[in-house]
DNA sequence: CAGAATCCCTAAAGATACTG
DNA sequence: CAGTATCTTTAGGGATTCTG
């Protein structure tokens, strides 16, 4: 296991978060919260910055790394990278062109945070699979029992 | 500034995470990082997360807390945070019915990475806004200057 | 090789109306 | 109050084709 500090300051500090988030503007533009993680949210962005980590790759190799990926959303999820300064993109002018991806330094600064999300999913991976069993079979019964009987 | 600290080791461990993630079938019931984080990059997870950190909060609490979330998205949203075993959800047969939701365990556990996530993007919101607007002006840039010279 | 452009299609999200 | 049901809109994403 790993430390299972309590962390009461953590969670004040959450709590602190929202209650900034909360008296904001919609405008989603100046919401932190919305503004950078809807965008680690979006499909391939995390996937892309771990394929990232060890050293740069090339489109191609970052192609096959992500088996279900397109190149169209490769292309895109690359483009919201660059845009927001994560990644660099590195152009050599050979024939054929070979693009280079690597970690910029913005990017690296945000493997720790990354690497704590993905620590805590792969701790609860089982825990999360579990509980959804334990949703389905509640919702079987509720659909099974024809809302007569059965306490 | 929060503490800079390189964090070789915490860099190698992601690495790690993705020569493993890599290496498994596309399968993503069995991949935690997409599984997992996938459910967390949906549109109100964190959100509603960071709503239920002070206290439970009920339907039409979180309905208000969340100003531009619709009735369908945001019981949609809570379906998956307590089918994953992250909220609970408690029903009060008092008429009118009143229903509470509050952060499980399990969801509790999860505020530490989270929190971490979040401190990230505010430190680095400037950051990357900057990092948009240079792209954008950039992309302009090359959209005005006829692809002639300009070295 | 690395993309840009196009078309298509599904899934997510909003609005509205109805119900226990 | 706390939903569900239905409809509609939108945008994300896939496959394919074309180009420098």
């Amino acid at each position: 296991m790993k430390e299972t500090k309590p962390s009461p300051a953590g969670d004040l500090r959450v709590a602190e978060s929202f209650r900034r988030w909360v008296a904001m503007p919609v405008d989603q533009a100046s919401c932190p919260v919305r503004d950078v993680l809807d965008r680690l949210g979006e499909k391939w962005v995390t996937l892309l910055v771990m394929a990232l980590v060890e050293r740069p790759r090339r489109f191609s190799e970052l192609f096959r790394l992500v088996p279900d990926i397109s190149k169209r959303s490769l292309t895109q999820a690359l483009r919201s990278l660059e845009q927001d300064g994560i990644v660099t993109r590195h152009v050599f002018p050979t024939t054929p062109p070979a693009v280079e991806y690597r970690l910029a330094p913005l990017g690296a600064t945000m493997l720790e945070p990354l690497a704590a999300m993905i620590a805590w999913a792969e701790d609860n991976h089982g825990r999360i699979r579990a509980a959804r069993r334990r949703y389905a079979a509640a919702e079987a019964k509720r659909s099974g029992a024809s809302g007569s009987a059965s306490s």
